[in-house]
DNA sequence: GTCTATAAATAGATAGAC
DNA sequence: GTCTATCTATTTATAGAC
């Protein structure tokens, strides 16, 4: 490597390095962080770009800066959130594993975007809730194939005659419908709990996760009518 | 029957009636029904006074003079809804039935809500995501009662040798979180449907509630590990 | 019970200096 | 890229006439 390219690299490297001493995380970051945890504890309506700057002690301005409007980071965060469940939908569906294991995969996959993301299970509750309203249309192709990775996977069960035909939609609630209330309700099982509601604040990320891939391989299997 | 009471009864018909040719429901009933709608739709900081009004076409100062506030006005809504479920879903851990037939009922009682009050499984995702922000002492125990009456049917079913032990919150959660999704999904779907979803627009109300009982019957009944 | 007018606070967004 | 100051629209809520 000649020293003009090395030494290019090494000056590159000490700027970023630099501005990363003046501003840790980049303030784009800090704002796309502090949006999505606002804007899932408080909807896109119950959540201000005053306290979003305050949250990620930037700017306001910075908000119009980077993104142009409010809609328009709040859209990032779909896009985000969505691009990655989609992503980890696919690969469960892709993967050279028998459809037994896909479906768990699949159930996994959810149960990890989320704690990934925990802004992920209340900020889809609120879209179901709103009809969609803020979502452009890459993001509704995204869900939808998150839809169409579970579809084909019972397919590919079906055809090994170990899954009997099931609309996917139904397996999908089944299969989304637990998983995003456990992770989304943690607050709110823990008050629950309180109240004396046996085994609200005992229940475990991981009983809910093998209770849900039991529910869903049950049906597929068909064991009963 | 005397003829006085009759009389009595006839001119408080008669006056009932013609309040109601002059507005037709009353201006509060107007004003709760369009709330609902509203919030559901849009959210409790989504939705402002104004659009109540103008929806249910009474006056916004009328909003203030039936129930003191806006947020008076949306945990009336919440007292209702949670009351009505409440209710319901005691009444199917009381009946005098098989604990299999009550489960069974269980489910239909969150399926007759749903139906009956279209703007309830919007805005339990909605207060899920908000982690109960808006509920009041009564309202969460109203809450709570429904896991209760779910954790009575499941004892009974055990001591029966019909069941086997599980956590009430897990069951819950099987049987809440895809009923909630279905009914408040609605227009989600079709627009899935359109964008090539399989069965995303064909999924029908009592294939989702026969699928939650057999799941829900199929975990206690536990003929799987 | 119903309505108009308006107060008071907060919202999203922009201009322009640095 | 960052910040201050500010504009404009909208919000909840109330006062007071009818």
């Amino acid at each position: 490597m000649s020293s003009l390219v090395l030494t290019i690299w090494l000056v590159s490297l000490t700027k970023r390095l630099v501005r990363r001493a003046a501003q840790p995380p980049d303030s784009r970051d800090r704002l796309l962080a502090a949006a999505a945890a606002r804007f899932a504890a408080g909807g896109f309506a119950g959540t201000s770009v005053d306290a979003i700057a305050a949250a990620a002690r930037v700017n306001k301005a910075m908000i119009y800066y980077h993104f142009g409007s409010k809609a328009a980071l709040y859209r990032e965060i779909l896009r985000d959130m969505f691009g990655a469940v989609a992503v980890r939908a696919r690969a469960a569906a892709a993967s050279a594993v028998p459809p037994e294991d896909k479906i768990r995969a699949f159930v996994e996959a959810i149960a990890f975007e989320a704690d990934a993301r925990p802004h992920f299970p209340p900020i889809w509750f609120r879209e179901i809730a709103e009809e969609g309203r803020h979502l452009d249309a890459a993001t509704v192709r995204n869900i939808a194939s998150v839809v169409t990775a579970l579809e084909a996977i019972i397919k590919e069960g079906v055809s090994a005659r170990r899954f009997r035909p099931m609309n996917p939609v139904l397996v999908h609630a089944g299969i989304i419908g637990p998983l995003l209330l456990y992770f989304a309700s943690g607050r709110m099982r823990q008050r629950l709990g309180r109240g004396g509601v046996t085994g609200a604040s005992r229940l475990r990320r991981e009983e809910i996760v093998a209770h849900v891939q039991r529910v869903a391989l049950a049906m597929l299997e068909g064991r009963q009518s």
